[in-house]
DNA sequence: CGCCTGCATTGAACTGTGTTCACTGAGGAA
DNA sequence: TTCCTCAGTGAACACAGTTCAATGCAGGCG
């Protein structure tokens, strides 16, 4: 039946889901997935083409998630600065919060790249279309052209520090994420650092 | 022997290195090396603990010759802000050049941290203060703490941008690589933006 | 009611890969 | 010559993703 199979969906998105946020996508297997909702592995393979697509449901379940606290984040500061600030802490927050899930999003890289839905580049627009908003309400007198460059430095450096910080490659010689990530942003922001939440 | 040993430990490496820079490491099986390099998967495990250890020595060579580059930029350069951007021009085209090498660099986690050797530790810091030694240049004023931060954030800012490069995260919206890059340096170099060789 | 047909479901089997380990044989010592 | 040692071997194991022939169930038909 069509319901059972939504269902069943949903299901095996979940238990993915909790799985990798507690043991990695390394944790993730179908055969445990299969047992977990009540199906064989080859029922799991009727829901989904092959696991990746699976990874690819809660990626889009992270992004979601994700785009959520960044849209309350932007609506809910009054200045520019304030909300590029709010939207960064909390994509940083969102980095530690939701490590495993948050690394998965850029860890795995698709067997076959067409096989990429184009909601999932929908939503990462989406996303990034938040920041460029505040920047652009920050620098009102420039290009579009530069805005989109602005913009995606920011975004690509604020990135990079989740990154690094994520796999042990910043935090272990006694720098912090957040002050890092302070000075970075200060670059773009122009004001001079606050204290992080 | 042991001078046998060696020599097909070198060459372990070497064909490890070739495999993953031209099929990624994805494209690195252990029954591969052994063939290439006639002998059979058991006596590659004597060579090496796994296939972890194999990886880890290509990445000392990577991080190697990547040290050597940075070097050089670092040294022919006549003045701090033109140093910064020499190293991270460096930077840059390796990871072009070398793709895969370099993302191996950081999407392989090992298995068991504690194996890591302190070998690569003390590589990736050597590799990092000659980025720091130029922003000390630049910013003779500033407190060594924000040295530190400035020269992590600039650091992770350009690891970002080119791992969103590589990874096709960045780049299929028309504003390329080099142009990012160029805006973020330039906010931590204070000049603007110069061509890219 | 019994039979048939279509289709979702099953799980054994296949494939590929890292890793192990009992065996082998070459080379040196006695 | 005989024995010992140990590097080298590759068959075998463990464990995944993936497939597919067989199964059985639900619903329609006579």
């Amino acid at each position: 039946m069509q319901q059972r199979h939504a269902n069943l969906r949903k299901l095996a998105i979940s238990t993915a889901e909790s799985r990798i946020a507690e043991c990695g996508i390394q944790g993730l297997k179908a055969r445990f997935v299969a047992k977990e909702i009540g199906c064989s592995v080859g029922t799991l393979y009727n829901l989904f083409k092959n696991i990746d697509f699976l990874i690819f449901a809660v990626n889009l379940k992270t992004l979601s998630a994700l785009e959520t606290l960044l849209k309350h984040a932007s609506t809910s500061s009054t200045t520019g600065a304030q909300a590029l600030r709010s939207i960064t802490n909390t994509y940083i927050n969102f980095t530690l919060s939701n490590p495993n899930l948050w690394l998965t999003l850029f860890e795995h890289q698709f067997t076959n790249p067409d096989d990429t839905p184009q909601d999932y580049y929908q939503l990462r627009i989406n996303l990034f279309h938040i920041l460029e908003a505040q920047v652009t309400d920050i620098h009102p007198n420039l290009s579009a052209h530069d805005i989109a460059l602005e913009s995606r430095a920011l975004w690509a450096g604020v990135h990079g520090i989740c990154m690094l910080n994520i796999t042990n490659k910043l935090d272990d010689d006694g720098y912090t994420l957040n002050d890092i990530a302070t000075t970075l942003i200060s670059k773009f922001v122009g004001e001079r650092k606050e204290a992080t939440p």
